[in-house]
DNA sequence: ACAAAAGTGTTATCCTTACACCCATGC
DNA sequence: GCATGGGTGTAAGGATAACACTTTTGT
């Protein structure tokens, strides 16, 4: 079918999954490779990418197959092609990265040969190819989006108090702590947040609890009203 | 030597480079195809990466041998592989931006049989394949980068006024006017421009021209300063 | 003298920051 | 009643927006 005369390369997807599950650290899923080359190492899931198949339903397939893991956010990261980065031969990948909430897309089994696992962002193994360098672009990406998009609540559940979504942006920022109040403040104002109810059954004054307001959160953004948004989520302290 | 046994997808490489002359409009650097399929079209510079060469190193020896522009300013994009978007196969695409001074970078004459023009971001003709949509993400990539990275820059002679450095931004983010008082107070307390001289010959008060200073921008970065540096370039007026 | 663009002073207002304090619940 | 987080009041200082004004050059 393609007429082309050039060689060509292969072209793989490669996914950075981010977790969160409400803790001090995000973690990282990753997969240990069954065969060569890198065999018994720990990799990004990923894999290559069929003749009449988009990149993105490419990339949540081969997630799907690697570790159970599916319907989440992801999007496209980086094109990583240099000469050299995989031992077998030209091998252009296109890398993604998609967030979730742990709690919401359990720890998922390796469906085949391959194991699945989490780990701490902060504690990875030793990685195939050049994955590492992946994760540091996707890791550098995540910080930055952060504060201009309200990205991070895909890493929470439905429901989630302003105590959890304060603690995630410490997280992922890996800032020491901001100040509640102000925090409060940046966050309500943009209205992007509803109240969907009352904590229960904790030992201190029950929080209320939010939902992220997508259809609100649009309007912010398309009427250029923007700037309230970019600096609400813009924290520096 | 590629011991995978997948079929393979062509990889190309296309450019989007902007250019700018200072005037009300940006400029779009065009090809007109040579070949089929859409021969007679114009179409962006771009073509087949070699097995053995970078992506970004490919985009700009495919914007040089097609256009004759070289030594400029480029970043990845995004990459497109819907399948469908090239009639003769599955061709995925790896988007590059790139911006240039059309002073410093004057009209380029084609080398072979393809011819290049600019055209007027706001009078593009009909495009050949996808790229009418790959000019869009980048325009909204610019537009959305030029308020936290003194991307501009790249658009400007080495030495500017603080009037044309105005100029530009109004023209990228295609807004009326902002206030001058303002612009210079934001831009100025950042202390990414230098001094290097005065106008000459010119019929009004000689305004001052600016370098950008790099070094003070890094700095400003690695310090962690750089909420300064967002808040001076996120124009909202 | 005039046009044209550069460049400055100033103020009212809003936003940010910082700190102290009160509130509701389970044990 | 104490520990634990949730939630609020507020005032000083800094940044922003808006407007009017002065300056310097070529013609």
């Amino acid at each position: 079918m393609p007429t082309y005369k050039h060689p060509r390369p292969s072209v793989t997807v490669d996914v950075v999954v981010f977790g969160y599950d409400g803790g001090q650290t995000l973690k990282l899923l990753l997969i240990q490779r069954g065969g060569e080359p890198f065999k018994g190492q720990w990799a990004l899931p990923g894999g290559f990418v069929d003749m009449d198949e988009d990149l993105e339903v490419s990339a949540l397939r081969e997630l799907e197959e690697e570790t159970g893991v599916k319907d989440i956010y992801v999007e496209q990261l980086y094109t990583f092609g240099q000469p050299g980065r995989d031992p077998r031969g030209r091998v252009i990948s296109v890398a993604h990265y998609a967030l979730v909430n742990l709690g919401n897309h359990p720890t998922n089994a390796a469906s085949d040969a391959t194991r699945a696992d989490w780990f701490s962002l902060d504690e990875l193994p030793e990685l195939a190819f050049d994955h590492a360098g992946i994760i540091d672009l996707a890791t550098a990406r995540l910080r930055a989006k952060v504060r201009y998009q309200p990205i991070g609540f895909e890493l929470l559940p439905e429901a989630f108090t302003l105590g959890e979504l304060q603690r995630l942006y410490e997280t992922v920022l890996g800032v020491p702590e901001f100040n509640k109040r102000n925090f409060r403040t940046r966050i309500l104002k943009t209205g992007i947040l509803e109240e969907v109810g009352k904590q229960e059954n904790v030992a201190h004054r029950p929080a209320l609890l939010y939902r992220f307001n997508e259809a609100r959160y649009r309007k912010l953004v398309d009427e250029r009203d923007s700037a309230v948004l970019r600096r609400a989520l813009d924290f520096e302290l």
